[in-house]
DNA sequence: CCGAAGATCTGCT
DNA sequence: GCAGATCTTCGGC
C-alpha cells in the first residue's frame, strides 16, 4: 500500500479505473479494498457529463481527485472520483475491512459480503452523502492507498446504463465475493442476455 | 412549467 | 424475474 501520486487521477478514466482495483478506500477510517469500478468519460453518452456542466454534475468538472457524489433513483448515493476533465470513475463495490461493526449498523445487516455490494450500498456503509461532494479524495475524511501489487483484473460491460453499452469499462477483481454482480463471460450473438 | 428518466436496491413471486 | 420506492434535475413544450 502506498500514497496516491499527485497526478494519478489526471488521466483518462478507463486507465485509472482498473488501477484502483485493490486500492484501500476509507472514509473516516471505515472501508476496505476496491473490487469493482466503472469508467465514465467526457463525450461518453452514458456519462453524467455528456450534456455539459450543470448544477448537479459540477463536481465532475472539478480538479482530478475530486469526489463526485450524486443521488440515484431518488434513494441512493453513488461515489465517483474525478479523473481528467469531465470524466470520473464510479466506485461500485469493495471488500470491507475496517469499521465492520459500524458498517453493519449503518446497513442494518450482518453479512459483510453485502455491506458494500453496489454503489448505493457502499455509500450507505461508508456514510458517503452529498456532504462529501466536491471534496478531494486525497484529503480527510477520505484516505486512499494504492495496492502494493496489481491484482488480477477483468473487464466487462457497464451495469445499469441504457447508452454506451459497447464500451467494456466495468473493471473487477474476478471471482471476488464482494462484487455487485459476477462478471459474465462474453455473450454469444443471439443470446437473450445483454448485460455483462 | 411540467414530467420523464435515471450509473439502484429490495422483497416478493 | 419484476415492480415499487422516492426525488430532483434538466430538457422539451
Amino acid at each position: 500500500m502506498h500514497q496516491v501520486p499527485d497526478d494519478f487521477f489526471a488521466r483518462a478514466p478507463e486507465l485509472v479505473a482498473p488501477e484502483l482495483l485493490g486500492a484501500r478506500l476509507l472514509v473516516d477510517g471505515c472501508g476496505g479494498d476496491i473490487v469493482e469500478t466503472e469508467a465514465y468519460a467526457l463525450g461518453d453518452e452514458a456519462s453524467h457529463s455528456f450534456r455539459g456542466q450543470t448544477k448537479s454534475n459540477a463536481a465532475m468538472f472539478g480538479p482530478p481527485g475530486t469526489a463526485y457524489v450524486y443521488r440515484s433513483y431518488g434513494l441512493h448515493w453513488c461515489l465517483n472520483i474525478v479523473c481528467e476533465l469531465g470524466s470520473a470513475v464510479l466506485i461500485r463495490a469493495l471488500h470491507p475491512i475496517d469499521g465492520l461493526d459500524v458498517m453493519a449498523a449503518r446497513r442494518r445487516i450482518s453479512d459483510p459480503r453485502l455491506f458494500c455490494r453496489g454503489p448505493g450500498n457502499l455509500c450507505q456503509a461508508l456514510n458517503v452523502t452529498i456532504a462529501l461532494n466536491g471534496l478531494l479524495v486525497t484529503q480527510p475524511p477520505f484516505l486512499i492507498s494504492l495496492a502494493a501489487a496489481h491484482p488480477e483484473i477483468a473487464a466487462g460491460s457497464r451495469i445499469g446504463i441504457t447508452k454506451g453499452r459497447d464500451r467494456k469499462w466495468r473493471f473487477v477483481i474476478p471471482g471476488s465475493p464482494y462484487l455487485s454482480r459476477p462478471l459474465r463471460p462474453p455473450t454469444p450473438i443471439g443470446s437473450s442476455s445483454v448485460k455483462g
